[in-house]
DNA sequence: GTCTATAGACTGATAGAC
DNA sequence: GTCTATCAGTCTATAGAC
């Protein structure tokens, strides 16, 4: 296909996507080689051995993530109402395209809690001290709502936002009859209405 | 400990443990018999194979994870109102004691989708169909809402409830500094506050 | 029913030829 | 750098004693 693409470019782009899909443990380093269109011994010649390949797959997805919003998130000369619209397409964008990105994720930080925490390391607190949240506390303020916090605000934008796409089969079995089409209308209908919810919520535009 | 528990129910047990925790791939047959406190053989022994056991416990939590809302869903008896209530809170109480059942879920329908959508043949359509839908559809119609439907609600009220029990570990390691006081403090606040903004979408009490 | 011992298959990793 | 062949370790499953 792309013959230009190094081999260990390869590599990695087929451990991604095994990974993605079936998880550390499920993963075959075999299912990689064959992804990659190369030998078995190739992968351990170019990474050392499956961990120190799963590592690096790993630190890249957290770092896809986080950057997903971390730029538009401290980025002090955009509105909040604006923000919001443009954190929820954002994800909504990136994780079309990637649907295993956070499930993938959350169950690799579930399956070794301490030795991921500490790749989290850079972003930590990254939710406290960004300006997002000191704009939500001051729309808060504003409209005098002092029982809920901006935290519960942006796990609401959060979750509204991506557990539909961790939960896409969950929902295409219950929801009958739903088919892709449909699926791909109910979340583009969620770029405007999640962001309206969340700033119900705010009291923005009242 | 429990002399009286049978040896299969023993067994059971700690495959539902092992495997919540850890998952299909990754659970050891080894780790459930030591945490059963049998030998591996008396595992096959029950129950034929690592597979049929999986399916068992897979079963076991399809129904544990529809059985906490599907009664409440469907009672013509509840009001709107209260409905809300009941359903956040009632996820809420069971996956804080179970917090590992929606991830193992929802990872492992992604592992073999189409093996396990046919477990969820039972409450297909459940949402479309349910009393509950025609509770939020009656609402909308009530405050002219045209644009969006109960399928959203219904959504947003589980993503609101369920993602921040999934994603626990990543809102621990980024909101910092949080421990488990805190963390339980947030999650009983949004017995009160994921209703209220569920309401607030239904323009319910305006 | 429950155990020990082991077979049999799979998987990650390496040796060595080219 | 890339391949084939193979080793060594792990894991599920079973045989067979009690």
């Amino acid at each position: 296909m792309e013959k230009d693409i190094s081999t260990e470019k390869k590599i990695k782009e087929a451990a991604r996507k095994v990974f993605h899909e079936k998880g550390y443990g499920q993963a075959r380093t075999r299912d990689i080689a064959d992804e990659a269109g190369i030998n078995l011994a190739l992968l351990n010649y170019y990474f050392r051995s499956k961990e120190k390949l799963f590592d690096i797959i790993m630190e890249e997805s957290l770092i896809e993530i986080f950057s997903i919003i971390i730029d538009i998130v401290n980025d002090e000369s955009t509105s909040l109402d604006r923000k919001i619209d443009i954190v929820v397409n954002g994800y909504i964008d990136s994780l079309l395209v990637n649907p295993n990105l956070p499930l993938f994720v959350l169950s690799e930080i579930q399956a070794n809690p301490e030795k991921l925490m500490k790749k989290v390391g850079v972003p930590k607190s990254m939710i406290l001290n960004s300006y997002f949240y000191k704009q939500m506390q001051d729309q808060l303020d504003l409209k005098d709502i002092k029982d809920f916090t901006p935290l519960h605000i942006f796990i609401n934008l959060v979750s509204m936002t991506v557990f539909p796409i961790v939960g896409k089969p969950l929902l295409m079995a219950l929801h009958h009859p739903m088919n892709e089409d449909m699926y791909m209308t109910f979340m583009n209908e969620r770029r405007i209405f999640v962001p309206m919810w969340i700033k119900g919520m705010l009291k923005i535009d009242e």
